[in-house]
DNA sequence: TCATTATGAACGGACATTCATTCACCTGAG
DNA sequence: CTCAGGTGAATGAATGTCCGTTCATAATGA
């Protein structure tokens, strides 16, 4: 507790290796033994601390998106207008998950399988999302098209999940442009 | 005995299975046992036809995606302007998905994976999506915007493609502008 | 010392793949 | 028309590997 030399965080290891490894490998291709090695750590290492596979892995969304949140709530300025709230929270994304394309990769992935399924029931049972939604919310509601929140979302921030997926950076001018059509394909006409 | 034209077509059985299960349960969840039990045939016969499990996957993948082709070509009118045309394509692929979900929720699952890579290089070796392509070429290609034409379809059409994992219906009204947005999201201001 | 955490060999089950055998259907000789 | 023989498809039990998980034991540190 008190020297921060000795402490090493080896849970926080072993989520970051199944991150990368999934990233790289897919779900499929990625076992406990390989995610320990990556981690600098005994197999048994990861079953200290998560309960199974998918514990961890779903323990890693969680921290995935815990960081998204965080990174996106400290770039809101909570005066500003909601197109330019959005658009702050765009680029807070895109630029945290482009910052390091192996935590975009893993989302796809989570997000398309099955585990997403499982991880969002606990997720509404938890309010979804606290911090990105209360920055939608209110006044920019009203303004929002009539879709599920989860369609809202996949419109307006897919698209950076999805360009941070790639290695190739993308002009600012053209990112602009894709800010603001994401912006128009959640809002009312 | 029957006409031998009732033949079933085993190897289309064992596709459909595979593209039903990976919608439902991943490709995590679903071994070539499952697949040949919901196809009706037994376990060796998928191996008759495919060398490998990821062979298989292959071959649905790119069935679904000729279908994809053919849907969106038979909707186009050559001689309309580009913004028509991408309108028609959306439609097109937007409702043949949407009428079989799990043909979308198994592209969303197999474009998020590994599988994706490999495929991606059979596939620009072969003529990235000749259709298609050929669809939004020539005069709509001055019009777009300086992406990867990867990201120009996510963009343009990954909508389509998520909505239509979902059961929800849309309203035309709420689909047309999404059309439009994406629209505008692939296109030059 | 005691409690907590780490270790990694070992276990059991699941899964992709194989293969010896059976089946369905055709061919053409009788 | 019949039927022996040939061909490829179909079968499903068997095989070997991989992988998630466990646990007896060791290290760590308070």
């Amino acid at each position: 507790m008190r020297s921060a030399k000795t402490a090493v965080d080896r849970p926080a290891l072993v989520r970051r290796a199944l991150v990368e490894l999934v990233a790289e490998n897919g779900f499929r291709g990625t076992s406990m033994a390989a995610v320990a090695e990556r981690a600098g750590v005994a197999t048994g290492t990861a079953y200290v601390h998560y309960e199974s596979k998918d514990d961890l892995v779903v323990a890693a969304y969680q921290e995935v998106k815990r960081g998204l949140s965080a990174a996106g709530a400290s770039a809101i300025t909570p005066t500003a207008p909601p197109a330019e709230r959005f658009r702050q929270l765009w680029y807070a994304i895109y630029e945290h998950l482009a910052s390091d394309p192996a935590r975009a990769r893993f989302l796809v992935q989570f997000e398309a399988s099955p585990y997403a399924a499982e991880a969002h029931a606990d997720y509404l049972a938890a309010e979804d999302d606290p911090l990105l939604e209360a920055a939608l919310k209110e006044d920019m509601a009203a303004l929002l098209v009539d879709l599920p929140l989860e369609m809202v979302f996949e419109l307006g921030f897919g698209p950076a999940l999805r360009l941070a997926t790639a290695d190739a950076s993308i002009e600012d001018a053209v990112l602009d442009q894709i800010v603001r059509s994401c912006w128009r394909a959640i809002t009312r006409e």
